[in-house]
DNA sequence: CCGTATCCAGCAAGATACTG
DNA sequence: CAGTATCTTGCTGGATACGG
């Protein structure tokens, strides 16, 4: 069933116990948020330390970080991986298969911003 | 310049006065939230009325729907155009040449939601 | 090292009533 | 017809301190 075929049934989605009534906004309720498709681009290129997330995205306060991979960890796009049972903890982060199909959707995310940002002069680069 | 190699720079893109660090997260401040994506999808097959908008998007009240329209004419995605200067009004709201540029990025989202729904078993279909 | 607890501010968005 | 005004609520995310 194609897109235009399934659309016409106008079919709603049930997400996190609420209705969705189309795809695009149930998509966005996976990636949407501040955060999450910027987490989810930095996972891309491989498993990540906590720490190693942390220090990539130095903006993002700990609290929401953790809450955010929660997010993305229940909603099966994210698998967390403990390595040690007593402290200091070691946990791995990456993109479950169902994450990665997620990579063409935020390239293609990332290069319309791209586009966006030099179409309307908003890049700044530092020398 | 290609994608990689531009953000090899690590460019900022400074929108609403806000400093982004990916394009990613600059092209989320523009199509992100709740109803934007969803108010330009059903933009997509033409000009439409501000009464039809409210039809079709009966779950969004007036306040919001105005509010989205003004964000999204102010990013230049959406125009808007007044043909009577006395009550009733005739308003109608289209996309611009920018705005179409993202109707593949749109599609893209759309069409990963389907995925994504169908994979979780998360659609509801009425009779 | 990898988080959680607590507290708080700001904003997105809903409900309802009203206007040019 | 196409909105705005007002009031309110709930969520996202920030600051900081602490815990296994």
């Amino acid at each position: 069933m194609d897109r235009k075929e399934l659309l016409e049934k106008k079919p709603m989605i049930k997400l996190h116990e609420k209705l969705f009534l189309c795809p695009t906004s149930a998509a966005m309720e996976l990636i949407g948020g501040k955060w999450k498709s910027v987490i989810l681009i930095h996972l891309i290129d491989g498993k990540k330390r906590y720490n190693e997330l942390r220090k990539e995205l130095p903006m993002i306060t700990e609290r929401t970080l953790s809450l955010q991979l929660k997010q993305l960890e229940k909603d099966d796009l994210v698998v967390r991986k403990v390595f040690t049972k007593t402290p200091p903890l070691k946990v791995e982060y990456s993109l479950t298969d169902f994450g990665r199909s997620l990579i063409p959707v935020l390239e293609a995310i990332t290069d319309w911003g791209i586009f966006a940002a030099e179409k309307k002069g908003a890049f700044i680069f530092e020398e």
